[in-house]
DNA sequence: CTATAACTCAAGTTATCGCTTGAATGATAT
DNA sequence: ATATCATTCAAGCGATAACTTGAGTTATAG
């Protein structure tokens, strides 16, 4: 009772849309966007358990979104290729501009309509050139670590408050984290501008600046 | 007990995938790309229950991947826009270039390894003013009469026997079907190339060369 | 107003998914 | 070899999805 062909490879299509349908394994892809990572670093990062982590992190394989390799006793998983990067942005784009639930949650972590578009990463890149621009990685410190783009100074949410003394008031800030799932930069925006400071998101994160081909620092060990 | 707008935004993000982790809502979504249709004509096409088919339907309205609207006793569902189109187009290209079992089945479509690379619509487009080539329409006749590209015969997988004799032996054949999720364009090729003719495959289908701006007949009904 | 057509909704069944727990494997260090 | 660490496998449970069936809606026709 073999299926049809055409059957056969609409599974196969389908395989690859549900290995994106479950929000811990946007997350895993999310982290991984940041560079290739254990098991365990992806198991600490989202909260899942080891065993439950790795069996997204099969599915995933399975749908050739990622590949994995041995390290030592560590497996490393990392992107296939960019064309995984491409397709959660698509997913993302879609659903920002059909679901109005999407533009509810962005809208109250904008903390209202005035928040101003984000910075293109080219703009981003001439404005370092000149200087006239403060960049903030909104990252955790082992992430900012692991890759951070030249010149950005790293604060948590958390940390943002105790950050700000140091700020010029007029100069504008460019928050920016792991790219278009992450909230953090949205947050911080939302944040500095409370505090009357000229804050901007940056468009994509760093696996998007990176992906453009753009300088990224790694912290000496 | 509101959950985080992290893992809301990803709940958002994986219903859009989990609308297209289905065969039979990919199905849909293929005979919605070649335009708007009601729901019984779906059903029919898809080979669905109606009750099935509507509902499927109302989880990629859900997804926001495609619309509906009320026409008297029917309701009609098309696209909502290029985005879908562009959705579908990317998970394929994941799915052929990731994985063997995909491409294992096209092999197999295309009767061996011997099968040329397709051509482009532009490329066609050119070949059609200089009227260079045949073209042939794969699709059921009912898909032909509600549009296609203008010069092409049209003749199922079944009739192409039939057709063959009024075909000049050496000139050129492009088969096009419904786009890249349908196997009848490779099929046709397959069977051509058997019977000794010099048949291609065109890179997308309709939908595509709609999307592209180029000319589309419409049979006076 | 009633009948019919085209969908949608609701309930029920079977299959699959996501998560947990505990055991098994594979690779290094002692 | 034995111990240890990192990961995977296997079994079980509750929740969700796909399909069917039959009833309920909405709009036109008579």
């Amino acid at each position: 009772m073999s299926i049809s062909p055409k059957t056969a490879l609409l599974e196969e299509y389908a395989l690859v849309a549900r290995a994106l349908s479950a929000p811990a394994r946007l997350m895993l892809l999310e982290q991984l966007a940041q560079g290739e990572r254990r098991v365990e670093a992806l198991a600490d990062k989202t909260g899942l358990t080891i065993a439950n982590c790795s069996q997204h992190l099969q599915q995933l394989r399975r749908a050739a979104l990622v590949t994995s390799r041995r390290d030592g006793k560590s497996v490393i998983y990392r992107l296939t290729d960019a064309k995984t990067l491409e397709l959660m942005d698509l997913l993302r784009i879609v659903a920002e501009r059909n679901l109005a639930q999407v533009e509810r949650i962005l809208r109250g972590l904008s903390g209202g309509e005035d928040a101003p578009e984000p910075i293109t990463r080219a703009d981003l890149a001439a404005r370092i050139a000149e200087g006239s621009v403060t960049v903030l990685d909104v990252r955790p410190a082992d992430e900012y670590a692991a890759g951070h783009i030249p010149g950005a100074f790293n604060a948590t949410l958390a940390e943002i408050e105790r950050f700000v003394p140091g700020l010029v008031a007029g100069a504008e800030i460019i928050a920016y984290c792991r790219g278009p799932y992450c909230i953090y930069a949205y947050q911080a925006v939302a944040a500095l501008r409370k505090l009357g400071f000229n804050a901007r998101r940056l468009d994509g994160g760093l696996p998007e600046w990176r992906e453009d081909g753009r300088p990224v620092l790694i912290q000496a060990g």
